[in-house]
DNA sequence: AATGAATGAGAGTTCATTCAT
DNA sequence: AATGAATGAACTCTCATTCAT
């Protein structure tokens, strides 16, 4: 096997045994980055729209303009289409997670970056977080996909610890559960993703300052 | 078509919204009824399980004992079985919010008792939540289903129209859009559905509870 | 799942996690058993004729006179149906092969009695060893068939024993090997099939007659 | 088609039978030529190992470290390759038989020879003997290689004749028919090749021997 | 001499649904 | 009320081959 587009942009656990020479020199694979992350624009926005089962590759090839059977050049699998497209979303997200938590600040600073980090992702991820609403759980059969609930696994603490943090430090109330907040938390904010318009009264920032609003101090008027 | 239960238990579709329980009087058609309203259940189990789209009418009656043609006896279509699902949970939710209204109270008392109604539907209907939170994105395609939009924009207004009213009697605040608050609070209830387990330390009352603290107060400690 | 046609008539190893039950009280199976012993047939003769590889499910649904899809309601796979096909010429010859050991005699007795055994599949397990002599490069790659290559070592310990037991007892000339005269044997054999006519001038019977006699005294005229 | 070396390395279908090794003898298609028998061999392995029908042309591509389609600069298709084995192999063994034949001798010291001859392609030949045991009954189909059943049937005549003078002139049995003998010392011979080891306890030379040993004298030991 | 993108035909398989019995 | 056989359309994926660069 040489070193086409198709090794999916991650690492296979499973080495190679049959031989074969791997080159390459120059800056030709840019193109073929390009047509490859184009086609992947094309599926995710298809995924989002029609969900993951319900779009067939005959779906993308049609909006590319090319045939089914083609999008194997670029891609091993339909799976492979979708992973790279969650892959991008999750690698980002747990940067700019990382990157907050190194910022620092108390609990409640924290929080609202971390909120607010998702949000921003509304718009970019859009069709991965789409995905991940919807087809998740007929994803997640697939071992394939095990990888994404180890993220998510690790986000989970990453959060469940701030909010610790906030209650031992007197800013949280100590009469909530941390991690069902976090699920809460995280819930409500992914899923606005299905009836989110950026283009509407409120873009993405402003949909986090809302939210943060009614997350701290709640909906109740207090004096 | 011939004579038997396969009408769907539903008479006609302009009878959609009105809510309320459909009762079948007479004869040997209560048996009938019964082997139906099992296989629904079954079927409901699978759709919650792995998604509507990947259940297939062979898993549902596999599932019952039977072949998957002899399902065609008891329902004309994959659609009408979970069409069925969601009616009775649609039908059911939309007396008890009618009910809610009908105890009054101020919009605090009244918010709270809709929350506490969402949260106990949490069991019974499990089914037909999840598969509206994984397969409504595929379902809303088809004409069939658009009844539940329809019911879905119902539910909004009155959630709406209590936030408003809090708002004029100065119990919840200003500053937060009546609309966008009433969308999260439904997502964040309904999307526990994912990770619910009736088993475990919190019910659907406490959940309930936890919520409702939450929402109305927020997690900041106020001094 | 019910018990169907589709179990392939040998047991499966791994356990049905799903419901579901099993019945089927009277005769009706034979009817059904007909049915998919007719296809297996109608498969048999294109693997033969065409090779395993070679023979497209398409091709078999033709000569049925049905649709491709509905040869899924009779096997799994197309590998269930050659795995049918083969294991049907594995358990009758492994039996022909006992019955053999069983009546006694001489080593020469004995293995005159195998060599003719193998003559007479010739005519009803064609189609088997056709696919064996052709399509075993392929199929062995399957674990599904791993049991072919156990059924054949177990068979090579038969022969060989023979061979030796007749060179012990001064029948069989010392200077030959006991294994590969086994498998120059069985080759020789096994290979006729593809040119072998049976209603050319010799028959199976007459095949194995002319056989052994080279087999056991050569080629040469011994004054 | 360009004036490359893809003109299959055989100048006209009716030189087929001919025999004979072909010669490049000018200057830089030298090189093309190496390099093409060097993918024929890679090929060969292949077709060994794996069957010709079960071998891709990418399999081909990915063991020479090159993209499928540039196989398509060297060879005008698959089947051209297979060929290119094929042939080599025939003209080889026709060579030699003819070789043979001109050596003289009586009948049994003919045979002898023509055995031997068999048994020595085994090794240098292993890919072309393994595709023609395994993958003639697919290749036969193709219009192609219609000079293989005649090559096999000029060989064939060449066989039956020495072993005809051998009964003529008393030295073989006259009990044994011709052709059927013949096919069954072919068949013995060629098919080895399936399990045939060079490192193994006998070499081809060995294995030759031993088979010339059986088919004149038999298993039997004569007083 | 090779790449990289694509074709086009066809592969095995799935599945909701129908219908005579 | 159920069976068992079949349909027909669609599915994902494969692969020999082509061709502009």
């Amino acid at each position: 096997m040489t070193t086409t587009s198709k090794d999916n942009g991650r690492q296979r656990a499973d080495a190679r045994t049959t031989g074969g020479a791997r080159r390459r020199a120059k800056g030709s694979s840019t193109l073929a980055s390009e047509r490859r992350e184009h086609l992947v624009k094309l599926a995710a926005e298809l995924f989002a729209q029609k969900g993951y089962q319900a779009t067939t590759v005959r779906n993308i090839a049609d909006e590319a303009g090319i045939l089914s059977g083609s999008l194997y050049h670029h891609f091993d699998s339909k799976e492979s289409i979708v992973d790279e497209i969650l892959t991008s979303f999750f690698d980002e997200l747990a940067a700019a997670n990382q990157a907050a938590l190194a910022r620092g600040g108390d609990p409640r600073e924290v929080l609202s970056d971390l909120v607010r980090i998702c949000f921003s992702t509304l718009v970019p991820h859009r069709a991965a977080i789409m995905v991940l609403q919807n087809d998740w759980n007929y994803l997640k059969q697939f071992e394939r996909f095990d990888y994404l609930a180890k993220a998510e696994a690790d986000t989970e603490r990453l959060w469940v610890d701030q909010i610790k943090r906030g209650q031992e430090t007197g800013l949280f109330r100590d009469d909530i559960d941390p991690k069902l907040t976090y699920r809460m938390i995280r819930d409500t904010i992914w899923v606005t993703v299905r009836w989110f318009q950026p283009e509407g009264r409120l873009d993405a920032d402003g949909l986090a300052d809302h939210y943060i609003k009614v997350l701290f101090d709640g909906i109740s008027l207090h004096r």
